[in-house]
DNA sequence: CATATGACGATAT
DNA sequence: AATATCGCCATAT
């Protein structure tokens, strides 16, 4: 419950135009291993608690959405803020990720990765 | 307590 | 590149 009410804080903290991944959400809610509970929160509460999911992305810097079933709409949405996504959702995180706290998530993983061996 | 779910992630093939 | 498989874990039932 507590994870929930962090995770939506952080997905209302992502400035237009940037994007995070599911995993990167995850971390800032206190659990870098729980992207799938990211991916269930804004299943169930983007529209209710009008979230800016469009903004998360998956770890690939892709759409995980299909076609058919929001992933255009979730490409106009970002297209529309100033997110480049090509035609097969792919968006260059090394320009639009947002770097919360000035650490991207993979350079933060390593850091913690090295100190955990 | 047991099982199912999920807009994931990493790795192998 | 596309698919499969496994690991992961908060919630729901």
């Amino acid at each position: 419950m507590e994870f929930e009410r962090r995770a939506k804080e952080a997905i209302k903290s992502i400035p237009r135009g940037r994007v995070a991944t599911y995993a990167q959400v995850a971390a800032l809610a206190g659990n870098h291993r729980a992207a799938r509970q990211v991916a269930r929160v804004l299943h169930s509460s983007s529209a209710k608690d009008r979230l800016p999911w469009q903004r998360v992305i998956n770890s690939r810097g892709g759409i995980s959405l299909k076609k058919g079933h929001g992933f255009e709409q979730q490409k106009r949405l970002l297209i529309k803020e100033g997110v480049r996504v090509d035609c097969s959702g792919r968006i260059d995180l090394e320009i639009f990720q947002w770097e919360s706290g000035g650490i991207r998530l993979a350079a933060a993983e390593d850091f913690l990765r090295k100190l955990t061996r």
